[in-house]
DNA sequence: AATGAATGTTAGTAATTACTAACACAAAAT
DNA sequence: ATTTTGTGTTAGTAATTACTAACATTCATT
């Protein structure tokens, strides 16, 4: 039998890893079988399977996903601060693909726009630190944002290997080079 | 009572409408009552509700997405190209909103990635154009596939109103000419 | 008028699934 | 030693849902 440990964690691990595979779709009892506890903990822990998902995700957003952005925005080289953006973003994607996938995939269904505004998240973190960075300045950091977020996106929604693992370094640094022009250019 | 006139247009029609409400969780239910006939008539003409929403998908990838990449590739002037595209691109999105949402939801989730790969028809039809338009130029038409999708995703993930129905002609202009160079300069 | 094709109606099955109740048990706290 | 806390087990309910069978009905064609 197993130890009284509290089981939460071990739930939102496996949850995470469900939820994943099979987002909102995915059966208590899978992630009760994932996890190695009988479903009706998850539910005295988490009560409904909706909860649950919403603090996977919650879990996730805080311990996965902060964002460095407006720490970058202090930088007063614009063309580094959008290479840097670009390089921290692009990377922690790559490592979370699936995980980002599914998050998209839900927030355009509909499922958790309620609680958690996924796009907005995105979009207003990048903004933040953009309207930090050009304080001041007549930019449209609004375009800047979208056109940053394009960018992810296009990572992640588009067909490619896990991004840059096919290039060495030197080919990385001019593919992140030329998404950097890229945005100088709305400026 | 109904007509005996072929009912699969109706059912088809109404099965976009659900289909984008709810992806492909709506309900046989649902579209049958949308489409004001019975369930079995559903069942008799289309087998399965998977098969139904596989033949919704390519009817509507047929029908509403015809892409106009490949006859704008002849043009010689580069910078008119994209902005031809982008300009197309974007209101053939934007009319259409909700049901891209619904596709790449799908997508994302394996819900049709056997079948149809949503992702890989993007950008091969982007890539095509580009490659035709600058062939024999060293020109990374992957990375301005890529690049383009971005645009057209943040317009689609990102918070917004309808593109441009905010903004007047001559702003309009202003955003898809910025856009346009953000393109070009990865050239 | 008779036939056939398309559709509707009614009823049902079998599987899934979110969620609950009741009781048993083990370990930690008192 | 007793209580409390966390968990497991078994059993179940009620709802949903993809899909089918059998038969009835209506319209168009001949």
């Amino acid at each position: 039998m197993n130890s009284l440990k509290d089981k939460t964690d071990q739930i939102l691990k496996a949850a995470v890893a469900v939820f994943i595979k099979k987002g909102l779709q995915a059966t208590t009892q899978e992630i009760a079988k994932e996890a190695d506890v009988a479903e009706v903990t998850l539910y005295r822990k988490f009560a409904t399977k909706q909860n649950l998902f919403i603090s996977v995700i919650k879990h996730v957003l805080e311990n996965q996903f902060n964002s460095k952005v407006m720490k970058l925005a202090d930088e007063a080289d614009t063309e580094y601060f959008f290479r840097k953006i670009i390089e921290n973003r692009l990377e922690v994607l790559s490592k979370n693909t699936p995980l980002v996938k599914m998050l998209i995939s839900e927030s355009l269904m509909g499922n958790l726009t309620e609680e958690i505004d996924l796009p907005k998240l995105i979009f207003t973190s990048l903004k933040n630190g953009l309207d930090h960075h050009f304080a001041g300045d007549n930019v449209d950091t609004e375009l800047c944002a979208r056109q940053l977020g394009g960018i992810f996106l296009s990572h992640i929604v588009l067909p490619n290997e896990q991004p840059f693992h096919h290039l060495d370094e030197g080919d990385k640094e001019i593919v992140i080079d030329k998404y950097t022009r890229s945005v100088m250019a709305l400026l």
